[in-house]
DNA sequence: GCTGGGTGGTTCCTTGGTAG
DNA sequence: CTACCAAGGAACCACCCAGC
């Protein structure tokens, strides 16, 4: 069950250099100028684009192109840059082999990946536009088709982007047509300023359209959302998506798995990209902390409104508490109590706005408001999220654990959780048992080198998340990295696309497996349906087994025999081995430093991953030592992001309350 | 049998600002 | 003219059942 071995968005990137340079020349253009004129232009201006694989910037005052080598050898580069306005302001250097290996690695990689180019029977693939690769799938793009014509109005593409520290990042990126201008703001940024991009039929590609070209409009993109109802779009691609291989090669995942075959093909001569691996140290695997039905505190439920509605609404209310709830005492009552959890009923913001009375709403410790307007009192997930709230809300009163026994964590020590918000720095001290204290921490002459020292660990590093602390002086900084994990795609790619094969064994191979599986009884009776079997497929042979049980021991038996999969299983407990990645809570060591990612819950996973699963570092602070691993279980309870596991140790959610009041 | 409502934390998509 | 970074905020998820 243990997970070895995980891979990480981080590339190990080996470049064959001589064999790069005996194919290929790589030429650096610079400018002496602010930033060169034409940019991306000028490689379609002076017709170099005919041979130039690939372009990529350094900033948008240099860039790399890779050329074939006999062409670059046999051109004058100096008289194509006299060709063009301002091209005297160019300089250009055919690299040697110690000048390209100067390249940082992230621009060396990209400039050779950037080169696949889009088979041309394919429609929109790979695309290097502009310095970056755009991955182009048709089941990404938005097409309307009325009037018998049909319209390309945006096209969704994932930028295949390396990062500066070699991390590869899957970017999406929406390239909305200029038709939808109407729906666009160019308030901030003219239309005239965004590079215009056109779908050239006869390639299958994007192209930046040039400034002498005439291009009609609804065949020009640009790099921009449309606004719907007041609000920004935005496009999405779901992260892993192993339903089936049509939906896995539009996920990232999938997408990432073909372009990572094109490179293999295409490129290995000179290029060869691995993810970087390490060993999982510890895992935690999910397991329910909190049950409501453990709940047994008074409820009062208080009328705010006092119309001739709001109290026929609190006693519907008290029905359904009543049913999430069942060992907790629930009263509609007139004033609230210091002592129970206290829910109050009033109109919401635009109701007192309407009728211009004063809103009654107040932020309280002790009340939890619900709005008569927008409160559905038959929805369980809202009423969860409500007595959740109590229930923390009472704990920061009390100032005592009591959402999850804290106890039972067996903890020796206090623990201290910070975070700053604004200038501020608020601190938690959560004790064995479970009592708790909030601190504030402002800047004043008694605390100064403390409260200096606080500012020194923030600002050296703007994406710290929180710190913690134990009583005897150790800290550890936690921030959020660009990294994430990566599940074994290639093994899940095979599977897929081994269940979308047709069938290739033959029925009485079938009947072998059944009589293998099942008594005799229950194999003849499968056998004679299968026998009678017209369409022979997958699917109707999956049909024969109404028992998803019955029909999975076939599947495996088939497997195991044959080869042949019939059907995936990636949700059963083979999801520790292939999906592990992006599962449960697990932390490791890589090279000194300390790291967590937090997936999904692993039981009962769906099957598609909308998002990746970031990684966290932990910084050991000065000479103190590692302690966050005693901290992981923390993680462990789905209360904070109703039906997830939370990201960050469940304290903070406690802090963030107690700084609202 | 399928869709959608409802919740808030988190991710990640988009944009704007700034540096080179 | 583009890369890089940060800020802001939309969309996503689970879960479950009402309502079509």
């Amino acid at each position: 069950m243990l997970m070895q071995l995980c891979k990480t968005n981080k590339l190990v990137i080996q470049i064959n250099y001589s064999q790069l340079l005996t194919d290929y020349s790589i030429v650096k253009f610079s400018t002496t100028e602010n930033y060169i004129k034409y940019g991306a232009l000028i490689l379609d201006e002076v017709g170099l684009k005919l041979s130039a694989k690939s372009i990529v910037f350094e900033r948008g005052k240099s860039f790399y192109v890779l050329f074939d080598k006999n062409f670059i050898s046999n051109i004058d580069l100096f008289k194509q840059l006299e060709k063009i306005e301002d091209g005297d302001k160019l300089s250009f250097k055919i690299l040697d082999l110690n000048e390209t290996k100067k390249i940082k690695q992230h621009s060396i990689t990209q400039l050779v990946v950037n080169s696949i180019a889009t088979p041309k029977h394919e429609r929109l693939t790979y695309n290097n536009l502009t310095g970056k690769l755009y991955l182009f799938n048709t089941n990404h793009l938005r097409i309307s088709k009325s009037k018998d014509k049909e319209q390309i109005f945006k096209i969704i593409g994932l930028e295949f982007y390396i990062d500066p520290n070699s991390c590869l990042q899957l970017n999406v990126k929406t390239f909305s047509n200029l038709l939808l201008n109407k729906s666009m703001d160019f308030s901030k940024k003219k239309m005239s300023a965004y590079p215009k991009y056109t779908f050239v039929h006869s390639t299958n590609t994007l192209r930046r359209i040039l400034p002498s070209e005439k291009v009609s409009i609804d065949n020009q993109y640009i790099l921009k959302q449309s606004i719907k109802k007041g609000t920004i779009e935005k496009s999405n691609i779901p992260f892993l998506d192993f339903s089936n291989l049509k939906e896995f090669k539009n996920s990232k995942i999938g997408i990432l798995n073909d372009i990572l075959n094109t490179i293999n093909q295409k490129l290995s001569n000179y290029l060869q990209l691995d993810f970087k691996g390490t060993n999982i140290d510890h895992t935690i695997r999910h397991s329910n902390l909190f049950d409501f039905n453990n709940f047994d505190e008074d409820i009062l439920l208080i009328d705010g409104i006092k119309d001739d509605y709001s109290n026929e609404y609190l006693e519907s209310i008290k029905t359904e508490l009543k049913k999430i709830i069942p060992n907790s005492r629930i009263k509609v009552s007139k004033a609230e109590d210091k002592y129970s959890f206290n829910i109050k009923l009033i109109h919401n913001k635009s109701f007192y706005l309407k009728y211009e009375h004063k809103d009654v709403y107040k932020p309280s410790l002790y009340i939890q408001h619900i709005t008569l307007e927008d409160f559905k009192t038959n929805s369980k997930a809202s009423l969860k999220a409500i007595v959740k709230e109590l229930v923390i809300k009472n704990d920061i009163n009390k100032n005592q654990v009591s959402i999850i026994d804290w106890s039972s964590f067996n903890f020796e020590n206090n623990w201290i959780f910070g975070i700053r918000d604004k200038t501020d720095f608020y601190f938690l001290t959560i004790e064995p048992n479970g009592k708790i204290e909030f601190e504030k921490f402002e800047s004043d002459l008694f605390n100064q080198n403390e409260y200096d020292e606080l500012c020194d660990i923030y600002n050296e590093n703007t994406n710290i998340e929180f710190i913690v602390k134990d009583d005897i002086g150790n800290v550890n900084i936690i921030t959020r990295t660009n990294n994430y994990t990566i599940p074994e795609y290639q093994k899940i790619s095979s599977i897929l696309e081994k269940e979308s094969r047709e069938i290739s064994i033959t029925k009485s191979q079938v009947i072998n497996a059944v009589n293998q599986v099942f008594d005799k009884e229950k194999a003849s009776e499968y056998e004679t349906q299968i026998i009678s079997l017209e369409n022979w497929n997958k699917d109707s042979l999956l049909n024969c087994f109404k028992n998803r049980i019955e029909k999975k021991k076939v599947v495996e038996k088939i497997q195991k025999d044959t080869g042949e999969i019939l059907k995936s299983y990636f949700r059963d407990k083979t999801r520790y081995e292939i999906l592990d990645s992006q599962l449960d809570i697990h932390s490791f060591k890589q090279d000194n430093s300390y790291y967590y990612f937090v997936g999904i819950k692993g039981k009962g996973i769906q099957q598609t991953i909308s998002r990746a699963s970031v990684i966290r570092e932990i910084t050991v602070y000065k000479n103190s030592e590692y302690i966050f691993d005693k901290l992981l279980p923390l993680m462990n309870v789905d209360f904070v992001k109703n039906g997830d596991l939370t990201v960050l140790p469940f304290p903070i959610k406690f802090l963030r309350e107690w700084i609202k009041y």
